[in-house]
DNA sequence: TTGAAAGCGCTAACAA
DNA sequence: TTGTTAGCGCTTTCAA
């Protein structure tokens, strides 16, 4: 059925001026019924409808993004899909803005200063309605193009010092670090080691501070080390903070990448965790749950994250004048585990209660 | 520099014919000296490259992919982007299309049945050159759109039964089970539990199918369990197998969740990995060399996995008549690692070689 | 409220 | 080899 109807343009697909000629209305009437930018009489919007049903007519949205101004394509950079928290972001995404009737064009930079602007400016050939951009680094290279553009933009995860001028959804980096590492001076750590991969990025260096923070005013040591976004080479630098004659009694890990790197420093080192050294990471995966001893992390809000950088810019989009920047952070939870314990030795004060977390989930609208 | 031409046009991008005006040749002209589809003479192509330098002209790909029949931009859908294998296939696949100048379109079904042919239809409406898809299982819901819609489509991963004529490109599920199994085999285990999600997807079927010829040509036992997608009811299951009586001494986890899964089991039952019982995932990932027991997988060529289905696209939409369809299969490594050793009680029989894996790298074109 | 007509920016015909 | 013309399918004036 509706075949007879489907074979009568030999294979076209059906058009606008089809849809009009079968519901004997004028082709400005189909597109006002199907975008209902204005009113049309119920009767002829019926009709309408009818035969877009009949004939299997699909609006062709490249047509329609090159004509009107308002699109609904999104225009994605992560710096990698490979890295799982921005795998789940996008796929968070995706799942929003199917919802909402929109589409995603996605881009990775390769964690690479020279394809960021590369990306971001291919991406904005195809005027999408919005960006959705996690940057390299504080460098930022695409600024200028996505500026140049004019182009609602929002930014994720890494907010570069000096875009206050843009929206930009984050998780609460200081005072998760900071209420992570106070839980760990709790019970008894006076040597902290904080392992970020480059200060280079701005959330690097908010988790650094929180745990700085917390460390300072609780009088104890603070180690940093740059190890690298690279396993192999942060590992061995780790490594070789622990074999030092003082070595950290807790590790802050503050990526996926490094948590493994800082587990396979301490299994290279022959550290039992927690019993010679307690380790908490950032972002939570499944495989921490299931590994023995299992790992305790900051577990980031992404799909929170997600739905407050596409409802920002759905509404900057729609928006007529143009809206004041939004920086939302967001509170981070802490899945307390057993990589978790008071350090070995003289455990030196520090209560002993049980390491649940503090109920701190909410919101931090800065 | 180059602002006084650029504020010429009022803020408004400069067009084709801006730049055919600047360089004093005909629109056609700039089209086709941008596109390269026919030959211009070198001292108008150079003025033409100018006028774009000069003007900084971006060509509109909305426009171009409008009117014309080639486009540059490839629909993918995967079940779900949180899943690192499907993430990892989708940037492999974006970094060779972006260096070909190619754009993606992203979608996930969600494993979602219903989702699967409205995602698809989506994608379709933006007329890509291809897509490149991973159905949600068997029943493939979204067939008779992509067929309805003619484009060129690679099936990745999961290849429906009765799709041999689409494009596939999967590994070779039946020989890297085997392998595995083989190996266990080798090393005494007579009791062999393999673990799927659903028999519903045809890869599933394939690795149980591998795991089956070896155990059988062995004269071992096999234990299949149909465990689900979701970790939890699936490691309560797979304890329910260990607490048998005659529990088996090997495990065989087809996807990187159930290796999970009967990690969790394992631990659960208090069973040691791999003094009581042996364990093999398929997928490997950076957690399963540093956990201890590093876990043993099978690696699938990700990377040329993408290749193979992205160059297959590029061909056939560049195409003049159809090609015969091609199903391609990849061999796969296996990490060997410590999660692997003989059955505990009395080691029958078996040679007591290293684990080393045969080298089985290459190509199997079916 | 509706229709006719004019493009959005580009490329494919066709003619020169 | 080049330019002219037409039109991809839609939305948006503008006039009725």
């Amino acid at each position: 059925m509706a075949d007879d109807e489907r074979t009568r343009g030999a294979g076209r697909r059906p058009t606008v001026r089809d849809v009009a000629r079968a519901a004997a209305v004028s082709p400005a009437t189909v597109s006002n019924v199907l975008t209902g930018r204005r009113a049309v009489a119920p009767e002829r919007a019926a009709r309408v409808l009818a035969a877009v049903e009949r004939l299997g007519y699909r609006p062709d949205p490249l047509a329609a993004n090159l004509r009107s101004t308002r699109r609904a394509v999104l225009g994605v950079l992560v710096p990698e899909l490979a890295n799982p928290f921005f795998a789940e972001l996008v796929e968070a995404l995706e799942r929003r803005a199917r919802a909402a009737g929109w589409r995603l064009l996605v881009a990775t930079s390769g964690e690479d200063r020279a394809e960021e602007p590369r990306a971001i400016e291919e991406l904005v050939t195809w005027r999408p309605a919005g960006l959705v951009l996690v940057p390299v680094d504080d460098s930022f290279p695409a600024r200028p193009i996505v500026e140049r553009s004019g182009l609602p933009c929002v930014l994720v995860d890494r907010v570069p010092p000096g875009c206050e001028a843009f929206d930009s959804v984050a998780i609460d980096n200081p005072g998760a670090a900071r209420a992570a590492t106070a839980r760990l001076l709790e019970l008894g750590h006076r040597r902290i080691l904080a392992v970020a991969s480059t200060l280079a990025i701005a959330n690097m260096r908010e988790r650094v501070e929180g745990v700085a923070a917390a460390v300072t005013a609780a009088g104890a040591r603070l180690d940093l080390l740059e190890a690298g976004a690279e396993a192999e080479p942060a590992a061995a630098a780790i490594a070789g903070k622990l074999d030092r004659s003082d070595p950290p009694t807790a590790i802050v890990a503050l990526t996926t990448t490094l948590t493994l790197a800082a587990l396979r420093a301490l299994a290279e080192t022959g550290r039992r965790v927690p019993a010679d050294c307690a380790l908490l990471g950032f972002d939570d995966h499944a495989w921490m749950q299931v590994a023995r001893p299992a790992i305790a992390a900051v577990r980031q809000p992404i799909g929170e994250l997600a739905r407050l950088a596409f409802d920002r810019l759905r509404l900057r989009a729609g928006a007529e004048q143009p809206l004041p920047p939004c920086r939302v952070r967001l509170a981070c939870d802490i899945a307390w585990r057993e990589s978790i314990a008071g350090p070995p030795a003289p455990a030196p004060t520090g209560p002993s209660e049980s390491p649940a977390a503090p109920p701190n989930r909410g919101r931090l609208n800065v």
